[in-house]
DNA sequence: CGCATAATTGATTCAGCTCAAACCGAGTGG
DNA sequence: CCACTCGGTTTGAGCTGAATCAATTATGCG
């Protein structure tokens, strides 16, 4: 009963076997978030922590609840978006190594928006009294904090400027070249998520963005499948328009963010 | 003729003789920003400051260049906005006691935004070198960085869902309101800025926002010369609609931001 | 007083939304 | 193997909120 309720309502966690209580550092990859940390005050931390696994679609911050716990995106994509009735409206997509709506754990403020797993997604959880505890005693920690704090900031502002001065086009063009260029190893980069989630984080319509990708596609740049394939870089730049810092800066601020 | 430049490019520092070199505790307001950090460690982030004061319209921090000082307002309004030929483009305002930016000085990244002062004002800098040096040592004063941070991130939030979910009459109409209950002791509240910038904040033109004030007024507020007036609480905070959590929250944040 | 800047008003245009219908691909079950 | 849903995506037609362009009126301000 409970369990059919929870797949129906769209599945939260899943297959709890592969759920960590006390990860240790091995079984993590390396975290920004523990660069120069003195190293028992790291264990200290994973030992309070766990992990938890959600499928695509489950909510892992409801809107207007708080986040008692550090939420840190270990694989997957999340988004942040206010789901009202009728619409929703997005806000940004945290992948891996991005710190889940920081500042809602850190000051006990209700979270504006909810976080949601777009795909099968997994999450270190290091409960808030370890982290408050590691605040005040390592100024490092709270560096590594206050970077991706920073970080996503910058990528809120660059959303901001965006919506007011780039049209739908330049917004799904813009957005297409950048997740291209966060895989340069990868031989054909991909689209990792819905159209529609995409859609959501450009502030357009479904319609909208499918109309746009054949306008998008004229000048360059087009997607087979999930694919993104950019057939004239020049002019598909040209077409974005004004983006003041087009270097993906936000790395250096551990942010990986989308 | 250099000061010719100066004054015709939009006016910069004015009054030299009030420029402090050195401010001491009491020559300023109490900031957040010193809320528990060890009193000697105070006294040396003061030493290695200054304030300065701009004039309306005066550039304080120019987009694409990195601020090396944390900008603390200690007077006047100024504004976040990204100057471009032909179009601006707001992203927030700032008033008594937040922090300019502090991002682009804490990590030396160019800033994506200019930094206006919209009203006369009066700046507290912090050397680079002296804040760093202090972050290294406080935890207290970390936290005291992180709080504003996050903060900003909030507000940044807020208005990228206004942007995307709002009309903007609504946005308008709760941006208005939000300025007069932040002016509780006052009798009459007033618009501390030109309308043609609050335009700009609001994402719109001045001839939609001249509009949008007549809507506006027909749902319970609207302005006589600055001051603005309630005249229907209920009828204006329905027409605002969506505003999930309309208390002014961001305070306890140390975020005054409009 | 007179000039420059800010605010309003009106007419027109257009980007993106809404609504509705067609289409498509992946499961599912007979 | 095919028919049949059922999401998700695409296409089309029409609407609308806000921008643009242009002209006028107010408001400082030296």
């Amino acid at each position: 009963m409970a369990d059919g309720e929870r797949i129906r309502s769209g599945a939260e966690l899943v297959d709890p076997g592969s759920i960590l209580v006390h990860p240790t550092r091995d079984e993590l990859p390396d975290l920004p978030i523990f660069n120069g940390v003195e190293e028992p005050l790291v264990e200290t931390l994973l030992a309070s922590s766990s992990t938890r696994q959600y499928r695509a679609g489950g909510l892992i911050v409801r809107q207007g609840e708080q986040a008692p716990d550090l939420h840190v995106v270990l694989r997957g994509i999340v988004d942040l978006t206010l789901l009202s009735r009728k619409s929703e409206c997005g806000v940004l997509l945290l992948s891996s190594k991005d710190l889940l709506l920081p500042a809602t754990t850190l000051f006990h403020e209700p979270a504006l928006v909810s976080a949601r797993a777009l795909t099968n997604t997994k999450i270190l959880l290091l409960t808030g009294g370890a982290v408050e505890a590691a605040l005040n005693r390592s100024t490092a920690f709270a560096a590594n904090l206050m970077k991706p704090m920073s970080g996503q900031w910058r990528m809120a502002v660059r959303n901001i400027l965006d919506l007011n001065c780039r049209s739908a086009a330049q917004r799904v063009a813009a957005f297409l070249l950048r997740i291209a260029d966060l895989q340069p190893d990868t031989p054909a980069p991909v689209l990792p998520i819905a159209k529609r989630h995409l859609a959501v984080r450009l502030g357009i319509t479904a319609e909208t963005l499918s109309r746009m990708l054949q306008t998008v596609a004229d000048h360059g740049l087009y997607l087979r499948g999930r694919t993104i394939v950019i057939r004239d870089r020049a002019a598909i730049e040209e077409f974005c328009g004004p983006d003041p810092y087009p270097q993906k800066d936000e790395r250096i601020l551990d942010v990986f963010a989308l």
